[in-house]
Order: structure tokens, then sequence, then C-alpha cells
DNA sequence: CAAGAACACGCAATCGATTGCGTGTAATTT
DNA sequence: AAATTACACGCAATCGATTGCGTGTTCTTG
């Protein structure tokens, strides 16, 4: 058995058993119109040389690649290389192929990315975008040629696209209103660059949460920063603890950041929960090694890049037709760990 | 500008311009034998309708997809997913998209994966294989076709492979005797599968450093586990904690694992480094969050995904050329803290 | 000034799989 | 038994870019 398969096409097969490249195709695609005796004879021979079909020839022809785009900031980051495992994973199951690609937070990297993906004729692309991007008109490419966009975690904020996305504000609202709950009178929030919608959607529900509760607004303790790194979380920890009117809680709005506040607060002789309450967004795998252990809101990464291909895969099939629901809303929820656990 | 993209092909453009689709491909591609205007009127025009050429059509006839393969166990761990972003940069610095998938640690998912990369003609394939895997004939379809593999990080144990690697013995070495230097006299080792290279050329190491160092070398505390998680950390650090003659030093070949094992000694009360010096392997972002930090040996995930791609890249171009060096060795260093610190 | 070189471009085949249409044979119907 | 229908398969075009070979034009040189 396998003797060559370097080059092994239908055509091959298909001296062999004297008959047409068209039959040796259809049999192999179990068309109707090829008998049963043939079609088992093809499989059989197909096995025995290790006849592997070429996906490129056939993606040519049908003018469908079964390739998924993917394009994210750092594939290097928890959250991130969690959502790209739960599309592959979707992805392969449906057999589509998943190409990666990194734009290092770059709007230009974004771009030139985006072209070498469309150049390859996916059959669909899933988005996070770049920490920087304002503009989208880079993604017109794949509106014009009718390939689904779909856009997960950082999302453009437009209307008419198709997103996957957990409810920030929700998310955020509870989170600030757990820390409320702990008895937090003063509430600082770490966010990330206020144009990206999940940013501006957490610092909504935040400033939401202190409004139902009578607490005090104070634009002097919402801070963003462009990247909620370990050296921001550390930086804005220290300003809002050299206040003269500190805060006694804070909601940061992911996890690496939260947890430099931690580490920062720890050195300065804070005592964590009880002098400052901390919670985090996306619950990292490092909450659970800190001490205290961080609070945060469960992200489904996993989960949402599944729902992505989902998506995207479901596109592709009514190629066209008015999509009505073009959102879809996974669910978070808090875990309360000792961080912020004052009671 | 931009006016349609969907199907724009060079025979668009080859009658726009009254040329042939030939003079408009060579144009494109700076073929010496275009005039100069002809070629300036060609990628103009191109630029204007915004034209992107199909890399589908273009592999099926260059017989090249400009595509590399990548098989890992699981994308969302912070080696691997290190080592992927290495991949991606350095394959799409040069001009290579980079195809991802996912083993689960299967065997028998890794060998459908192969296929289906197989039948996307990759280019070159990188692999770093399930933790299961002792068989590599699955390979041979690569082999037979003149695809180019390269093994990293767990790789076959065998000869005439590419692979780029650490030198895990002299690692496992020095971590050892960093222990020893730092006092313990008696150090266990938490182990990976043992028929993976990496696992027994660490293991291998560690015997090394204690004989070396005229220590005892103890079977009972040398413990192997097919995956070093969470929950096996924990089971063994209880397991050594409660012998006759517990450990003073152990040195585990990841860091999630000795994570816990810092986790559970602890709880247990006891104090780290003073009485239980641990180190891990592969410098994880945990190693700084957890408390006391914890020591470990940098693995240079990233430079691994480069090296590993440069030497695919290297074979391609040579291909079938008799390759003498098909080793490429990286090097590692400690990174000592708190958790091992006694001095 | 003639001949060879350099230059500029087109023709048509090719990569491997798919598919609309057509043809011949066997099975079924009335 | 003649006429439909179903069945089984082949021909040739097609997807879009590439490329060996050939042809006509312009330039250089002895």
């Amino acid at each position: 058995m396998e003797e060559r398969k370097k080059g092994l096409t239908i055509y091959d097969l298909a001296e062999e058993l004297k008959l047409s490249p068209s039959t040796v195709s259809r049999a192999l695609n179990d068309h109707h119109s090829i008998g049963k005796k043939t079609k088992k004879a093809v499989k059989k021979l197909a096995k025995e040389r290790g006849y592997r079909p070429n996906a490129i020839a056939s993606s040519l022809r049908t003018n469908r690649s079964n390739t998924i785009g993917i394009l994210v900031s750092w594939i290097n980051r928890p959250f991130i290389s969690s959502l790209i495992s739960g599309i592959e994973k979707e992805a392969r199951a449906k057999g589509y192929q998943a190409i990666i690609s990194q734009s290092h937070d770059s709007t230009e990297l974004e771009i030139d990315n985006l072209q070498a993906l469309y150049d390859s004729r996916i059959s669909a692309l899933i988005v996070s975008l770049a920490m920087g991007t304002t503009d989208y008109s880079h993604f017109d490419l794949f509106k014009d040629s009718d390939i689904p966009v779909v856009f997960v975690d950082r999302i453009p904020d437009m209307l008419n696209i198709n997103k996957v996305q957990i409810n920030n504000f929700n998310a955020a609202f509870e989170a600030t209103e757990h820390l409320i709950e702990q008895g937090c009178k003063r509430v600082a929030h770490f966010g990330g660059a206020s144009h990206q919608s999940i940013y501006k959607d957490r610092m909504l529900g935040y400033v939401a949460a202190l409004k139902k509760n009578n607490l005090e607004v104070d634009e002097a303790i919402i801070l963003n920063a462009n990247s909620l790194s370990e050296e921001e979380g550390t930086r804005l920890t220290e300003y809002v603890l050299n206040m003269d009117n500190p805060p006694d809680g804070i909601f940061c709005a992911n996890d690496k950041a939260a947890v430099s506040a931690i580490q920062y607060a720890k050195k300065r002789g804070i005592k964590i929960p009880e002098e400052l309450a901390i919670i985090g967004f996306n619950n990292d795998p490092i909450c659970e090694i800190i001490d205290p252990p961080l609070s945060s809101v469960h992200h489904p990464a996993q989960e949402m890049g599944k729902a992505a291909v989902q998506k995207a895969l479901s596109m592709i099939e009514q190629n066209g037709t008015s999509e009505t629901n073009n959102r879809v809303i996974l669910d978070t929820h808090l875990v309360i760990r000792a961080s912020s656990k004052r009671k």
C-alpha cells in the first residue's frame, strides 16, 4: 500500500481503473450518478494508493477555500489564546482550516495582514481589533467581496456588523456593585482605550453601578490606559494610592493590571481586601495564583470562539440572505475570590 | 478607485489595457522581459481597481502554497501560545501564512489533523507532539512528499529529523545543581511522560547533577506524571511531603505543577524556600505572580518558533539537498527567584 | 547598412479537481 | 414490443495565475 503520494491525482486513479477523472471525482464525493460498485472500487484504490485530494485545486474550482482567517493583536495572551483554541476546534470540526495573524496592536500591520488573508481567499474572517484601530475602512475589501466578517472581543462601535460579544456593561455593573456590597464607598476604575467599545461599556457599567448606589462618580479615579499592562497597573495604583482621598476599591478592566495593583498595594502594606478591594476582568489563570486570589469576571473565551465560527459559517451558507440577528451575546459571571471578599 | 474586487482577475486588467494576461502577470511580478512603461501602467490600474492576486490559483500553478502548518497539543498554554506567536511572526515576515491545529494531546486527532494539513498542501510543518504519541509513522506522508517537518518542544526520539530544541539535560542539570548549591540535600523530581525525550532528558540532567554532587538518587522521589497539571502537582507534593523522609527541594519539569506545589506546601505551613526549595521549568508568567515567586528555567518560546520557521524555509529552498545540520539548539538560562533562593 | 542582440509581448498549455451537458445501456412501464 | 425512465459514465470547459516558446520590433555594432 501507500506507494507514492507525491502528485498522485484523480487522473492517475482514473487511468489505472480505466475510468474518466470525472467519474473518479464523483465517486469520491459520493455523487448519485455513480454506480455502487464503481464507487467502491475507486475508494478502495484511493486508499491503497494513499490518494489525498488537493484542496488547492478544489478551492480554485469551487471558489471555496474552506478556510477561516483569524486576526488578533497577540496570540500569546491568555484570553486570546483560549479564543483561538475555541475557534480552531470548532472550525476543524466543520472541515475548515484556521489561518492566524497578529496585528501586534498596530493598525498598519492589521491592514497588511488583512490583505494577505484576502489574497488567500479565506471563507470568513474573525477579528479582534488592534487597540488603536478607530477607522474600519480596511474591512471594506471583505464586505465588497461578500466574505463574512465576525468581530469578537474588541469590536467596532457600529451597527450592521456581525459581532459576538459579552454584555460588558452588565458585567462591569455587577463587578462594581459587588465591590459596593462588600462595603466599598469609593471605587476607582482602571479602563482601556475608551474608543474601544468594550472598555467604554465597562466604564459605563461601572458608572451606572455607582449611580444606582448613590455613590459619587469622581472622574479623578476613572483612569484609562492605552494598554492595560503590568506597568500601567502599577503606575495607576501608585497614582490613586497617593491621592489625598484614595479609593477603597478598584474595578480593573483586565486581570493583568489588577494583579499588579495587588502586588503594588501589598508592597505598600495595604491590606487586601480590607483596605482595598480589587476585582479584575477575564478570569485569567493568574487569578488563582496571585495572593490573595483575584476576583474577576469570567469571560467565556473558548465559547466565544466557537460562537464566532458558527456565526461565520451560517453567514457563508445563507450567503447574502438578509441577516436580522447579527449579534450574539454570551453570558459572563462573577468569580468572587479573596481579593474582594470582605464578608 | 476600488470599483469591484469580487472576481477581479488579471484577465480583466489585461482586457482593459489591451494586453495579454501573461504580460499582466509578468508585469505584476516584475519580470525582466516587460517594458518599464507597461509595468507602470499595469500596476497603476491594478491599484486603482483594487486588484488582489488569487493566491489559490497561484499555488495550484506553482505548486507552492506558501503556507506553514502548525500542529500542537493546545494553543492556550503559555509556552505554546508564545511559540506560535513566534512562528506566525517569522512566517508572515517571509510571506507565509500559518495554519494552526490542535491535537488536544490525542494521537488520533493528531493523525486526522495531519491529513487535513497535507490536503492543504502546506509548504512545511512544525510540530510539537501529543503527549501520548510514540509511533511516528503518520509523518511519513510528509517525508514521502518532501514536505519539510520540523519538530519542536516535544520531539521524537530519533535521528535524521529536523528539530529545534533546548538542551534539556543541561537546563535540568543547572536547575538541580542550583538547588543543591542552596543547601538542598534531598531533591525530588516531578517529571512528565518519560517516553517524551524532553522529560527524559530533564530527568537525566537531574540525576547527573545529584551524582556529581554525591547525593543519593532515590527513585522513590522521582515521579512522572502523564500530564503535569495543577492536580498532579498537588498530588505529587502531598505524596512526597507525607513520606517519612520528605525532600527539601523539588525540581519540577513545568511551572504549572511547580506552582501548585508551592500552593500546597504553603497550605501545609511549610516554609519556602527554607524548608522546601522549588524550581520549575518554562518561566511562564505565573512565576512572577505566585508568592514566593517561582524560580524557573527560561525557555525561549518565541525564538524557538522563529528558528523553526527559518529551519523549515531553508529546507524548502534547498529542497532535497543533503542537509547535514538538522538540529538547532537554543540557549536557556536559570531565572532565580525567591522560591529557591536561600542565600 | 546588414545582421545579430536585446527588448516587449502574445499564444497556449498547465496545475488538479469540478461540473454542465451529452451519450449509451439497462431496467421499467403500458 | 415499443417507449419511457433511470442509471452509469465520459467529454471538455472551467477556476486564475504562471511559463516555455515563439514572433515582431528596436537598438547596437562591425
